[in-house]
DNA sequence: ATGGATGCAAATATTTTGCATTTTG
DNA sequence: CAAAATGCAAAATATTTGCATCCAT
């Protein structure tokens, strides 16, 4: 038995900004960093600091209400759960990307996590390739 | 016919402190931030700047001499090349790292890739999780 | 000698923290 | 009201860059 719904934990009080952001989360599942989110918000006439940003994605994230990584350059970056993990087919021309999902390679990544005794593990794979389109246009 | 030495490219000219850098990374394959690698040259009295560090560290990667990945912190690691492609096992905690090897995960990209018509492909792994001795350490 | 390499200091960039003030529950 | 959240400014980190000097070729 498999529980598949995330139960919306807690996390904390239901002010303005904490809600802007959280909403701003919700409308795309894209990742985004810390400064994008907070330079949108203020686009928008949203009041509201970087620092609590900063601060209500480190709460969020702890809460597994949104996933982080790094891109190579060493930001972080973050966004929604998007119902099931998937991986990224990234074209390194036009940027194209294309969600993947790949039992296989949970599976591997389980198996040789649990044959060196490791615990809470996760994983990051990104594939980059050149896109049909992008391999016509060069000849 | 598979090539697999690699050819030790020229990476410019043999200043001292490139040497003592190169050297350095030879020692080990583990992976050690810009930083690191500084404090232990400092630490035996080599005389190079941390600049410096940076700079070769960067040429090297650029010429395919060493590898080069962010931690979850956001810190850059970089290491001498190993012979063969493969993938790191990181301990979140300690940073320790093993290194895996994955016919799996190369098929299942490879397919991937080509199922979308994507050429040049390469790709990323890296898998995340708390070693054993970190583990119990904790409780 | 000459162009690449070095190193200091300063600039960037990103993220975190101290603390006074505001706000939610 | 009390605890939690906010936001500014400043600190902490990590990495890059300008530029004068140095040195390998």
């Amino acid at each position: 038995m498999t529980v598949t719904d995330h139960p919306r934990r807690a996390t904390g009080r239901n002010t303005r900004q904490r809600c802007e952001i959280i909403a701003l989360l919700e409308e795309t599942s894209e990742f985004r960093s810390a400064q994008q989110l907070h330079a949108v918000l203020r686009g928008r006439g949203a009041k509201v600091g970087l620092t609590t940003v900063y601060r209500t994605l480190q709460t969020l994230t702890e809460a597994g209400e949104i996933n982080t990584m790094r891109l190579p350059s060493g930001e972080q970056v973050f966004r929604r759960c998007s119902p099931g993990h998937h991986h990224h087919l990234i074209c390194r021309d036009c940027s194209r990307t294309i969600e993947v999902v790949g039992k296989t390679v949970e599976a591997w990544t389980e198996l040789v996590a649990a044959r060196h005794g490791f615990t809470d593990v996760e994983h990051t794979l990104e594939i980059f390739g050149v896109c049909p389109q992008c391999a016509s246009k060069r000849g």
